[in-house]
RNA sequence: GGCCCGUUCGUCUAGGGGUAAGGACAGGAGAUUUUCAUUCUUCAAACAGGGGUUCGAUUCCCCUACGGGCUACCA
């Protein structure tokens, strides 16, 4: 039986997409691409209470960057919304009552008070793992230890009740994960998850796998912290009597701090000095700001092919993959299963790739707000060529003003140190009086004649280029490395030229 | 603690019963360049440990160690 292709990214709106929800989303979108199936965005925010405004938005507007255009989802629609389960809330009693009909879930009237209570005792009487299970089910306040009558005077008096998933005692949960192969639990050690609960919301666990039936979705492609709760999924699938068209499992590995041990957090970035995050994100209840790859200076498609090798290679030594590429090559078969630790430099060098592989005129596109903002007005063909001189000098676009920002205006400082050493050779100054008249009479101030005039003089008096062009760019950019000299003359002018050597000596 | 998942150079990884264990990033050296960057050449760098199975294990199995995840009326 194969249906076509439908998988989702599900993410809660409870801030931020991280670097391991990107990559979810990316793997759920490149599977979609490659076997010509829907990509799809459900918003899980079955948790009223950790609600984060601006969140839903933040996580449509960086898959819209990272150029994963969605097939259905609360802005696109689709004849399977809505897609957002707070909208669905009707859809979801239907089932959990049809749980509590055929037996597989019951009510429970616990207060957090008792449960605590309950874990509490256990846990001193030295049992391991206090839960809600087959044995202590018995001894709470439930409609499996309650007389019926007690049970319906519950109910009708209205008191607030949860309903809990029975799950059997020691039966074999065995589920195949297309990444991880067969993995097998045993449902004694799996408590009775609430699936509905006290406010009329279904939980994580039973929202999931309703809306995942009703969408019909074929994958279910998500992190790997899901794998322990996936097997209270497959009863679920079971008691719903949908098991013939449960979805395949991927539990993806998760991504990790580059020192040290866990989970990469943004703590993490804030430490090292990089972003965990695709866009800026201000928190909204405490203002603190958070730094995006792509306000880092990041290409989209560097981004996401940085992120796709991030636990996950098709094969051969080809890293670099164009987004068609990426979508041609993927499969989840070759995801590997150990947590990959973020490597900042790597994302860097996949950034300065892209961007030498980047046409100037798309740069130069990139960059006018950039250099608008710089204060920086000059005309197309300058920008270009400004761009070209730089283009292998930066690794992320947002550098390219501040790279040759001397040709723009006075070097803001010099290496006197430096300066000084070579300047003081013998006959130095000398010939540096000579270059300036020499370039004084340069009428068509191009690059090959400004490298004529200055390669004259260098001859005449018997000194090296080593000698004379590192003097010359201090006394025009300030700096001792950059761009070809001659250009950077051409580019600044002659005027400025003639004055920055005078102001130098 | 319990359950589940994992473990190849510092990092991301390829490979797979017999290999010189390959590539990339980072690092070292060199070439090119006035310089920096780029580019090129080159060096160093790994199968967690112990048992099996086998003629032969890095590869298959078991154990240990280590790492990670989960263990809520959160997702």
């Amino acid at each position: 039986m194969s249906r076509p292709v439908r998988v989702r990214f599900a993410p809660s709106p409870t801030g931020p997409l991280h670097l391991g929800g990107v990559r979810t989303a990316l793997y759920n979108y490149l599977f979609a691409r490659k076997s010509g199936g829907k990509f799809i965005l459900r918003i899980e925010d079955t948790d009223q209470t950790r609600f984060v405004p601006g969140a839903e938005e933040y996580i449509m507007e960086s898959l819209r960057w990272a150029g994963m255009d969605l097939d259905e989802g609360i802005i696109e629609g689709g004849e399977f919304g809505p897609y957002r389960q707070s909208d669905r809330k009707h859809l979801y009693k239907k089932y959990v009552d049809q749980l509590l009909e055929s037996g597989h879930a019951y009510y429970a009237f616990d207060t957090p008070e008792e449960l605590e209570e309950m874990r509490e005792r256990l846990k001193s009487q030295g049992v391991p793992n206090p839960a809600y299970n087959h044995v202590t089910r018995q001894y709470m306040k439930n409609s499996l230890s309650l007389p019926a009558d007690e049970v319906q005077k519950r109910l009708d008096e209205g008191q607030a009740y949860v309903v809990r998933i029975k799950v059997p005692r020691n039966e074999e949960i065995r589920f195949h994960d297309i990444i991880r192969g067969w993995v097998i639990f045993n449902s004694s050690q799996i408590d009775d998850k609430v699936i509905f609960k006290g406010d009329g919301m279904p939980t994580y666990h039973m929202a999931n796998i309703v809306d995942d039936y009703l969408m019909q979705i074929t994958h279910v492609i998500r992190g790997e912290e899901w794998l322990p709760s996936t097997p209270i999924h497959v009863l679920l699938y079971k008691f719903l009597g949908w098991e013939e068209v449960m979805p395949e499992f991927a539990h993806l590995p998760l991504i990790l701090k580059p020192d040290g041990n866990g989970k990469l957090s943004k703590r993490d970035g804030d430490r090292l000095g990089f972003p965990v995050f695709p866009l800026n994100w201000t928190n909204p209840e405490t203002g603190e700001q958070s730094l995006g790859f792509r306000e880092r200076g990041f290409l989209p498609e560097a981004f996401t092919n940085m992120l796709a090798f991030l636990g996950w290679n098709p094969g051969g030594t080809q890293e670099l993959f164009k987004k068609d590429e990426l979508i041609d090559a993927f499969s989840l078969e070759r995801v590997s299963k150990s947590g990959a630790k973020f490597d900042f430099e790597k994302a860097k060098w996949f950034n300065q790739q892209y961007i030498k592989e980047t046409s100037v005129e798309d740069l130069l596109e990139a960059l006018r707000s950039d250099f608008a903002a710089a204060g920086i007005e000059k005309d197309d063909e300058f920008l270009k060529k400004y761009i070209s001189l730089f283009i292998d000098r930066v690794t992320f676009v947002k550098e390219f003003t501040a790279a040759g920002y001397y040709i723009f205006e006075k070097p803001r400082a010099y290496d006197e140190a430096q300066f000084n050493k070579r300047w003081s050779k013998e006959g130095i100054p000398a010939a540096f009086d000579e270059i300036r008249t020499q370039l004084t009479s340069v009428t068509d101030w191009s690059a090959v004649n400004i490298e004529a005039a200055i390669k004259e003089v260098m001859h005449d008096k018997g000194f090296k280029p080593g000698e004379i062009m590192p003097v010359f760019r201090m006394m025009i950019s300030g700096e001792a490395g950059g761009p070809p000299l001659f250009d950077l003359a051409e580019m600044i002018g002659k005027e400025e030229v003639l004055q920055r050597m005078a102001d130098s000596i």
